[in-house]
Parts: structure tokens; C-alpha cells; sequence
DNA sequence: CGGCTGATTGATCCCGGTCAAATGAGGTGG
DNA sequence: CCACCTCATTTGACCGGGATCAATCAGCCG
């Protein structure tokens, strides 16, 4: 089993972004490894992880690949409530509903593990500082959705676009997954455009005006920001909102 | 002491909806009055709360008047995120953080309960049944977010205005705030438009074409609602995501 | 009565949607 | 290896929903 080594094995992304998250103990380290190991799974790009409506029983912890969470209307418009990345958690806690109000989509092949509900309140329970963690995963991802408000409401097509480049840069920074200035965007624009509320027209203009201003460059599924500063102040980006634990 | 009839005291709103969310014993509900007892406050309209950047110590309860989550950019472009109703909590867990994405600022006057941080601890590690309702306070919540991100996103103005209507009205209900077709809505046009993602005019000129189409009754901070499912028809309001708690 | 805040109306402009088609880039089977 | 299909990206032309700017009107309060 690599995890022995320093580098985390498969659940790597999971254990540094829960570090960020509380710093955690060799034990805590140890104990979410374990429940990781137990559940190993894989899915394919575009497969439903869950979708509206149904009940929930386990969490997931994504170990790699992207998806995302997405909501569609009556008359088939689609908007992408948001992106879930390695390291992050789908739906902790959620089995205290009755059902999830959101499908979960695979933009990937994905790595994930899943943890059944009651070896996940076993596990709650034996080790608070992971019961915390898990806590900030649930605040802090509500914290990205009043942002993608604030986007959605209130930033031009421009600014938004932007926005989410930046947002997602930073996410993908603490789990190890950004490389110098570049990070993987593997969606479509198609997707983008939903995540931003725009057309796929209007999302392809927008992207090719960052072009040509510098501030990106998108090919190969690549994303690279020469200057993250200068993206930053196009999207009038406010960085508290992803930094709610680094001050702790 | 009026707690000690049926209808719950000064703590009826929040008694209600925790009910909702989670059926409380006798000893729950004593609990959760008696911590609420503690703390009482109050508020006058257009008071901040608490503001972006602040640290968090407490969780508080509203028990009556309106409050809103609001972000604001730069350049003063402000964007309400989230309308907090009474029986309804500010930053349950918000403590875990180490502090606050986003402002929080009252509508009207309002009687809250704060209960500091210890204080909340205590309560949650001796009565395991209201832990549940405030985490399901906090997926609640979480859920009506990503509502308004379809809302913003992909919804047409008459839509969006029309859905924040039915939804207000969905979120009184339970708590006992709606009157027949009638519920109070005493926020200003301009707080309206900045949780629509609107300028004023439109948003004024939204209503008046709500009202037109007799879907609406807006006078004196009433809102009357003759033809619900009509509304709610016009908005593409699917109403699984307020209903999460209910078949639980 | 004057000042203030909120609701309403009018006129004009432009951002971003829609429709339609072209171009590219894999992928697959013959 | 090429014809063909599919899916993603890109471009062009046009249109309209909603923003913006600027008044006006209506309550309310001191």
C-alpha cells in the first residue's frame, strides 16, 4: 500500500485538503485513510453519481477527477451549482435529509471513495477533529455557493468568467493540484457556460476577450493565468471566502 | 413565563421549524427554550449584525423580524444572498471558521437569541436530537443557496421574482407566519432587486407585471398570493428542495 | 412646509441571448 | 488510410431583455 510512503497514496488530495481544512494528527491521518481504503470506487465522465431525488446514505470523497453539482428546470435549462474537485467531499452530512435536491455528475473519469453513513458517524464520532473537518467542508462549501450568488447576481459575463478561473485556481492550490501557473479544466464549455449562467456563445466570446487581454490562456484542457493578480482585479475577486480556515 | 403554555412563548417561530426539521421530545424542546431564554436580544432595522471579515463566537436564533445575508463588491454593486426568516439561525457551526464570508443586516426590527459558542457546544454534545436539526438547518440552508444560483442563472426576471415569492411564502409557512394567501414581505424594492440579481426599475416593473397577470397582491408590505400553484407554475418552482425534511 | 426615502415612469442603449452555419478534432469502421 | 460521424469550438447576424439615466410622484417625519 503506497500510503505508507509521505505522499498519501490514492487519498492524497482528501488528506491534504483536510489538513487545510484542521491540521490533523497521525491518527486522524490514519483513521480517514482507513475508512477511505474500505470503499474504493471508480466512475467513468458523465456518469450520475446521484441525481435529484434520491436518498442519501453515504458520503463520497473524491480522490480524482472532477464533477460537478448541477440542477435542471422543467424545460431543460441546466445550471451547475458548482464544480466538486479532488479532495473534496460530496454531500457530508446530507444523509440527514431525505433526499438530495441536486444531481452529481461526473465531468471525468473520477476516484472516489465512498463511506456508508453509519461507518461515517462511527467515525464522527471517535475522532472529533475529523467531525470538524468535515463541518468546515459542509460551511466552507457553502461559502463557494454565496459566492457563485454574489457571481451570478452581480459581475458581467466578463468579471464572472473571471471570477470562477480565479476561484478555481485557488481551490486546486492547497490539494497539490496546480502546476507554476497552470491548472486542468477539464469541462466543456458547454459546462462552463452553465456554471456561469451564460450561453455557450457568449461563454466562448467571453473566453477568447481574456485571451486576448492576456489574462488566460485555455487550450488542451489547460488553464494558465500569467498574472493571477491582474485576473483577480478583472473579477474583482475577494479572497476571504476560500481562506475562512487559514487564519485559525 | 408564556413558554409554559402551548404556543412556545417568544420562542414559538424557532420551536416550530426545529420541529420541522426534526420532531423534538419534551425534554428537546425545554432545552433548546431554556438556551434561548438565556440570551435574549434585540435589534433595530437596517442594524449589522455581524459584518464580512468578523469573527464568529455564537450561533443566533431569530425569533421574529427579517434579516438578510448580503456580499458586496468593490465598487459597492451589493448582492442579498440569503433572506433569514424567523424561526430560522445565523451560522449554526459559522464558529468553525475563523470568520464570516458575508454580512448579515436586519430588515425590521428583531428579537433574536444568542447563544455563545460553549454554550452551544454543550447542548449539542447532550442532546443529540437538536445537533440534528441544527445540521439540518445548515443543509437547509445550503439548499435554498443553490436555488438562487438556478434562480440567478437561468431564470428569467418575471421567473426569478415569481420564484423568491413562492418561496418565501414556503418558508413562512411552517413556521406559522402565513395568513391564509397573505404574508408579511417587509423588505424595500431595492432589497428585492439585490436578491434578484435586478436594478430597481426592472424589478419594479417586474412586480407590476405580476400583478398585471392578477399572480400577485403587493400593498403595505403584504404580500397576497391568490393562485399559488399559478405562481409557482410561472416561477418553475420545484418544490423538493424545501420539502428535504418532510418525508424523513 | 421642506427633506428624505421608496415607488414609479419614460427614454435610450447595450450586453448577452438566439439562430444558424462553419470549422476542428477525435473516434470508428470499412 | 480514408470516409464519416459526433461532439466541441468558433464565427456571423440579428434581436430583445434588462440596465442606465433622469425625472416625477407619494408617504412620512420633524
Amino acid at each position: 500500500m503506497r500510503s505508507h510512503g509521505t505522499d498519501g497514496g490514492v487519498a492524497q488530495a482528501v488528506l491534504r485538503r483536510f489538513n487545510a481544512l484542521r491540521p490533523l494528527s497521525e491518527e486522524d491521518a490514519a483513521a480517514l485513510e482507513h475508512a477511505i481504503l474500505e470503499g474504493l470506487l471508480r466512475a467513468g465522465p458523465g456518469e450520475d453519481l446521484i441525481a435529484e431525488g434520491d436518498p442519501v446514505d453515504s458520503v463520497r470523497l473524491v480522490l480524482s477527477g472532477w464533477l460537478f453539482r448541477h440542477k435542471t428546470l422543467e424545460d431543460g435549462r441546466r445550471q451547475i451549482v458548482n464544480f466538486i474537485l479532488p479532495g473534496e467531499t460530496c454531500d457530508s452530512h446530507a444523509y440527514l435529509l431525505s433526499s438530495i435536491d441536486h444531481s452529481i455528475t461526473t465531468a471525468t473519469p473520477v476516484a472516489y471513495a465512498e463511506i456508508k453513513r453509519a461507518r461515517f458517524e462511527q467515525l464522527m464520532a471517535a475522532n472529533s477533529t475529523l467531525a470538524e473537518a468535515f463541518m468546515c467542508e459542509t460551511l466552507l462549501n457553502s461559502a463557494i455557493q454565496r459566492e457563485w450568488i454574489v457571481n451570478l447576481g452581480r459581475r458581467a459575463a466578463f468579471e464572472r468568467v473571471a471570477h470562477l478561473f480565479c476561484e478555481i485556481f485557488e481551490r486546486l492550490r492547497p490539494v497539490g493540484l496546480v502546476d507554476g501557473n497552470s491548472c486542468a479544466l477539464p469541462v466543456t464549455q458547454t459546462d462552463l457556460a452553465d456554471a456561469t449562467g451564460l450561453s455557450v456563445v457568449h461563454l466562448n466570446r467571453t473566453i477568447q476577450e481574456l485571451r486576448a487581454c492576456g489574462l488566460i490562456v485555455l487550450k488542451d484542457r489547460t488553464l494558465t493565468i500569467g498574472d493571477l493578480e491582474a485576473l483577480k482585479n478583472a473579477a474583482m475577486y475577494s479572497p476571504g471566502y476560500l481562506r475562512l480556515y487559514q487564519a485559525k
